[in-house]
DNA sequence: ATGTATTTGCAAATATTTTGCAATCATTTT
DNA sequence: AAAATGATTGCAAAATATTTGCAAATACAT
């Protein structure tokens, strides 16, 4: 489904700055902060506080998910319905990257939440924190 | 391992403001925010940055864990070595509760991540997001 | 008890996100 | 296609969260 059709469906409409934003969250392998999304905008540029705005919009009708890593500030992604990755963070670095998750069986484990605590799942994040390969070998910390 | 210990062991004198935001900390079964952590010290308060310098400290040292949750702020949170905890998250109340991972197998994703990507990982944070038992009768969201 | 390095309070600086309001834009209705 | 209406935008200012410089106070090894 083309932007256009999902921001319609949405009940938001199709302004300038709403479909860019949108379009670089999809481009995007990786969650993107506000800043990210500021400086990919084209020029001549929004306001910061319409990247803020539209943001907090697409959050409220579950067109992006706003999570948050590690120790730094908000990210965005694009909720994409078939699909949701998992991402692996470099303490020392910062790097993030993300995977499609390989054979997580996390299913069952919302499975028992759900029996468990009466607590209704509707999405998870798994990350993982260490070192990469890169800093791994600059620090020697093997 | 007292605290006292714990911070002499990681380098770090034993001032009265860190002795007692490790704690509070201690004592919480959950994570606590700067703030939180501010309103639980008892009279007469430190200044806030005292809490946040010490906060950075302690994660520096890796006594204490820097997660952020949904879309909120900062949480802070005991590390202990043996025992880590998976949390749920209300997206509407936003209540946080976390759990003994029961079952959990996320070691061996972790092998394949090493394998995979090389990458060393030290911890992973895994939280699940959806409606709390109160908020699915309030809201008959089932 | 003393000396030194670390920590603290305070106030001010940064950083991030939100808000009020008038002007502008998107979309529906004519 | 123009008018009407409701949502969105820019701008500046506010609110919130976190960090910093510096002088005074504290921790702790000697």
């Amino acid at each position: 489904m083309d932007r256009k059709t999902r921001l319609k469906q949405s009940g938001l409409s199709c302004t300038r700055w709403r479909y860019s934003i949108l379009k670089i969250l999809k481009d995007s392998h990786l969650p993107l902060t506000s800043k990210d999304i500021y400086k990919m905008l084209p020029n001549p540029k929004p306001n910061l506080a319409t990247v803020y705005r539209n943001l907090n919009r697409l959050v409220e009708k579950n067109l992006v998910r706003c999570v948050t890593l590690g120790e730094r500030a908000r990210y965005y992604e694009l909720i994409q319905p078939d699909s949701h990755k998992h991402r692996i963070i470099c303490k020392t670095c910062g790097q993030i990257e993300a995977f499609e998750p390989v054979g997580c069986d996390l299913k069952s484990f919302e499975k028992l939440i759900r029996e468990k605590f009466n607590f209704k799942v509707e999405e998870h994040s798994l990350e993982f924190f260490g070192t990469c390969p890169r800093c791994q070998s600059l620090y020697q910390q093997n």
